[in-house]
DNA sequence: GCATTCATTTGCGTATGCATTAATTAATGC
DNA sequence: GCATTAATTAATGCATACGCAAATGAATGC
């Protein structure tokens, strides 16, 4: 993800190691884990992986139980509610200070791009591509917010849902009207008009939740 | 904080201890400090005091930079900025949730309780009860608001500039038009106004923003 | 006198060891 | 046969140990 020519601590390698298997579900939703089993499964010793752990417990993706070994938090469609409804206020705020920002199309073209993959992926049905440009376009819409704060908390919570929105992907109908909502904001940003760009990304977002509250609520899949 | 019949960690103590430390400014923002010698001050190993530094890094009071030890993190206005905006948006959801959420004048007593507390306070001049009521209020609002993530980040954010707020403290004017908006908050959010509620804390929290930038800009405070 | 290289120190990252205490099982009494 | 309690196990929380790499200072060459 990053270009890191600096190689990482063992620490890291498990908080990395660690969130992988979380969201390959490789350690599934609700299951308990010891800290010594891990340490052998990732082949270094306690402590790194406890302080990795403690990490990604700040970070809401795992609980360290006494005794019980950690456990990687189930996410119910109450959570995902809670979580849409924080992403959407961040990335409005972010959608706002991009407007304001009067940023040039050149500085918008990350944004742009990620719309150009997306209807691309789209035309050809490949929702995995989607979903990854669809990511990126709103990890670059945070960015463009310029509030370090807001980016950092939105990637916590983005992880979270990661797994659900995997998991939902082919459930749902073609994303088009997302698509279109995504050029929509791309256009009132790149004009400024901030009142306009967070009403669309807003009902967008809310769009979103509702979606994926009425995917979980139908497969009956009360935590993933 | 919490009634706790609970007996602590040593860990969950170090993260208390350094807490109370850096807010009461006994260690310096920009400071840096070894782990050993933490360990020393506290009187614990290295262990738990590593293990509370990487929690507070994580909640973004401090840094663990290797062989210079950990560095308490200086606020400067611009990071002021970005926390202000991000409380607004969490507060201003927790505002509207509350309103949607046809709570009754008894559930709503904690708030009316804190704008009681700061009447009184600022009638006799109290500027610190006047603070710590304020904070309640505050944080009552967004625990209303029912959303434990908003509420946890929002936590998060407040620890942050509770160093900038209690140095600013005595060089504001008396905030009477504060209270007086507490005031309208809580008739909206008891009347189930949502878009009046979010109207009016959005504009509470921007002018608190403005008065904090002001102040320090004012004061030559480029960092606390 | 300055720079460059080598030696020394020192703080961290990680591993390991140990005591505490929760959980589990065995044992005893009724 | 059930419940209560004692004994055992085992996982954590914390302390300690150690090697490495960065930073500091000494020494040598120019």
């Amino acid at each position: 993800m990053q270009p890191s020519g600096k190689q990482l601590s063992t620490t890291q390698r498990a908080v990395h190691l660690l969130r992988e298997m979380i969201f390959r579900g490789d350690l599934a939703a609700g299951s308990d884990h010891l800290e010594s089993e891990l340490a052998v499964r990732l082949e270094m010793s306690r402590t790194p992986i406890r302080e990795a752990a403690l990490t990604l417990e700040s970070q809401g993706l795992l609980e360290l139980r006494p005794r019980k070994g950690v456990r990687i938090l189930p996410v119910s469609p109450d959570d995902m509610e809670e979580i849409y409804d924080v992403l959407t206020e961040l990335e409005c705020l972010a959608a706002r200070r991009a407007a304001e920002a009067n940023y040039s199309r050149h500085d918008l073209k990350a944004l742009a791009a990620a719309i150009e993959n997306m209807e691309h992926a789209l035309e050809s049905k490949d929702l995995e591509n989607w979903a990854k440009s669809d990511d990126l376009f709103h990890r670059e819409l945070v960015r463009l917010g310029q509030n370090s704060r807001a980016f950092s908390v939105f990637e916590m919570m983005n992880d979270q849902v990661r797994r659900a929105r995997s998991v939902t992907l082919f459930m749902r109908p073609l994303p088009v009207q997302s698509n279109e909502d995504h050029r929509q904001l791309y256009e009132a940003i790149a004009n400024g008009d901030a009142t306009r760009a967070v009403e669309i990304h807003r009902d967008h977002r809310q769009n979103a939740k509702h979606m994926m509250l009425d995917l979980l609520s139908k497969h009956r899949l009360n935590s993933v």
